[in-house]
Order: C-alpha cells, then sequence, then structure tokens
DNA sequence: TTGACAAGGTCAACAGCGTTTACATATACC
DNA sequence: GGTATATGTAAACGCTGTTGACCTTGTCAA
C-alpha cells in the first residue's frame, strides 16, 4: 500500500498516480510563474518534474489542461463579488489599483500575460465568464441589464490590466493611490447605472 | 525592363523585388483575414503567393514582420484623434459600438482576436502606444495627467473589444444603440475628469 | 565579348514544438 | 500463479519558424 489514489474500488493502480499528477502540476505552476505559458514547453516541465512527456497528455490531455488545472485551483477575484452592494465598486477598484501596482501574485501576473496565447483562448474565455461576468450578474440581481453592467464591469477592469501590460500604467500608477482608486470606483458606478439616464 | 522597382540607381536588381514583396503582402493579409495570425504557416502564406518559403524572411525578417508591414498600412483607430475637442469622447464611443457589433473590418477582427499571441506581444504593444496612447496623450495637451486620462480611455476601449471576444457583449449589443453610445461616452468623459473631484 | 559581381530565388536542413502510438514494467485481484 | 490493469517509457509523427548553402538571372566594367 503506498497511499496514494482515492480510486481504490476497482482494480487496484499502480505506483503513483496522483504523486506523479502533483508533481507535474507543481513544475508547471512554478515555471508558469517565472517563465508565462508559452516560454515553457512541455518537455520542460516533464524534465523539471522528473517525469516522462507523455504522462502530461495521459494526466491533463494536453499542456492546456495544465494551465485549466491551475485556474481551477487559484481564484481569480477571489472573495471580491459578495457581501455589500454599497461597497462593490470600491472593493472591486482597490483591486484594479492593486493589480495596477503590481501586488497580485506573481502567478497571477504571469498568467495575465499569457492571457492572449491563442492556445489557451477557449480556457481564459471560460474562466473570465465563470469567475467574473456570470457571478457579477448573478450578484447585481439577474434583471435583464445586470448581463450588460457585468460586461461593462468587465472591459474595464481588463483594459486595466491590458493596459498596465502594454504601456506599464506608470502615469495612471503616478496618481494618488486613493484618487485613482475613487476615479475608477467612480467608473464603475457609472457602469452599473440604468442604461438611459446620461 | 520590368519596371518593379525603385532602386534603379546602383547595380540593378533582378526579377521582381517590390513585385514579391507584395505578392506575399497580399497574401499574408488575405490569409490572415480569414484564419487569423496564429493559424496560419510561414509554409502556407508563401504557397499562397506562390514563392519560396524563405523568401518572407528574406524580405519580413520574419513571420512577425508580416503583420508589422499590414499595420504599418492600416490605422487601426484611423482619424478619431483629431478634430473638435468637444465631441471626442463621442466619436471614440460610436467606434467602439461599431466594433461591439462587428463593424469593423474583417481585418480588424481578425487581429483583434490574434492580438494576445505571445510572438506579437512587441508588435501590439508598440502598436497601441503610437496609434491610441501617444496621440491621445498629445491631443489632450501633453499636461501632467494627460498621459493618465489617455491611459484609462484606452483601457476602456481595449477592454471593450476583449469583452466581446470573450462573451460576445451580446447583451451589450441588446441595449439601444444610441443609450449604449451615450454611456460609453460618458464613461469616457469621466476617464477624462481631472483627478481629485470625484 | 567576356568576366565579375550582386540581387533574386530555390532547396534542404535545423532545432524545437505538442502530441500519439507501441511497448515495457509493476501492481492488485482471482 | 496467472492475468488483467494501471503506470511509466521510448520513439516517432507532423508540424512550426528560421537559416545557410546553392543556383540563376541580370547588369555593369574591362
Amino acid at each position: 500500500m503506498d497511499g496514494t489514489d482515492g480510486t481504490g474500488s476497482g482494480a487496484g493502480p499502480a505506483r503513483g498516480r496522483e504523486a506523479t499528477r502533483a508533481r507535474i502540476l507543481a513544475s508547471a505552476r512554478e515555471l508558469f510563474t517565472e517563465e508565462g505559458y508559452g516560454a515553457v514547453s512541455s518537455r520542460k516541465i516533464a524534465a523539471h518534474a522528473g517525469v516522462n512527456v507523455a504522462l502530461i497528455n495521459r494526466y491533463f490531455g494536453a499542456k492546456r489542461g495544465l494551465l485549466t488545472e491551475i485556474l481551477r485551483e487559484d481564484g481569480v477575484f477571489p472573495g471580491l463579488i459578495e457581501g455589500e452592494r454599497d461597497t462593490l465598486t470600491r472593493r472591486l477598484a482597490e483591486h484594479a489599483v492593486s493589480r495596477l501596482h503590481g501586488e497580485s501574485s506573481a502567478l497571477q501576473r504571469a498568467l495575465d500575460h499569457s492571457a492572449g496565447d491563442p492556445d489557451l483562448q477557449a480556457v481564459y474565455q471560460g474562466r473570465i465568464t465563470s469567475a467574473l461576468i456570470d457571478p457579477l450578474e448573478a450578484y447585481l440581481g439577474g434583471g435583464t441589464d445586470s448581463r450588460a453592467h457585468a460586461s461593462l464591469v468587465t472591459a474595464l477592469m481588463l483594459g486595466l490590466t491590458r493596459v498596465r501590460q502594454v504601456e506599464g500604467a506608470t502615469a495612471l500608477r503616478a496618481q494618488g493611490r486613493e484618487d485613482l482608486t475613487r476615479r475608477i470606483a467612480a467608473l464603475l458606478d457609472l457602469c452599473l447605472a440604468d442604461f438611459g439616464e446620461d
């Protein structure tokens, strides 16, 4: 008994399914964090994990399955879309400013950087929808316009991340942190205002 | 005389430098438009142009050079960042709504779709900076806050494009076109407001 | 006219990628 | 013990972008 697996019911597996899986995943996480998704090859991950390349595809289907799994474990906007409605935009704005200042985790920054990889399009599509737009829509009450409001909020949040990637957003960061947070919160409030009121 | 080249001064070139270049570029443009940057290989472009693969690298340095050249020819936000200041945000908002409705050129849509390709990171970085942020900053007068204002505007514009890619933005498009345009214009106005006023 | 030089174009190869297939090995149950 | 099954391995497949050696064509100078 090596006590690794949970499939103990049927015909017993062998050496270390879960252990191997975990080793691959840990290596992928580390390398993606350091170098980004596109820059790390399957063979490199396998070598780092001390494992055969083919096992990546065996256990995760394909390279992108590694990232899917990593994303599944980490929340992108953890704990923001819950709690008081009055302070929602303030919380989101603070989160956005933190990101502008590079205060998100190293992994998160690397993943932002890999967001446009063609291979990951479907992964990020599902991720943004299920971790941001959908929860926002539900949080806002699910009315007819909730989806549109959620989309506008998402646009601003994603756009800020992109601008930081493209030009560093030094001018934004040079604004006082509180001023910038208030401005973004105000923008988010306007995103959430009823349509036809401007 | 085959009348192709402009270098006629020195020792004469041979068959068709400019003609070949143009043929490659036209093929790349067509294929990128139809299938996107990442999905089209160098060999495919060469075959479509009836040309040897190596010529792509000879004339454009690398595959990404093709896209650089195409972007150089087409303006991304042509003619928006000029003219009356009072209607700037309205013009930008109308442009954004057009994009949301898929009314940009097929090429532009394909390029939006390829925006995150790792190979193109530097290309798009320079493009967005030189075709959007920099002109905006200059247009806004170049004051200390102009850059920050330009960054916010860019964030919103890029974010809207991304949301359309990710979830289709059907809820946004379902809003009345005029209402949506007004909302985005209002957001852009707020992006441009002085800091510390909220 | 003949030689030399350079530009344009071709061919085949390189190193790397993600992925798959056929095979060997070790484990657990009957 | 035999056998099915899960785990791990090795080697290849087809593809990518890119490069270097080669051939061909055209033009100029001697």
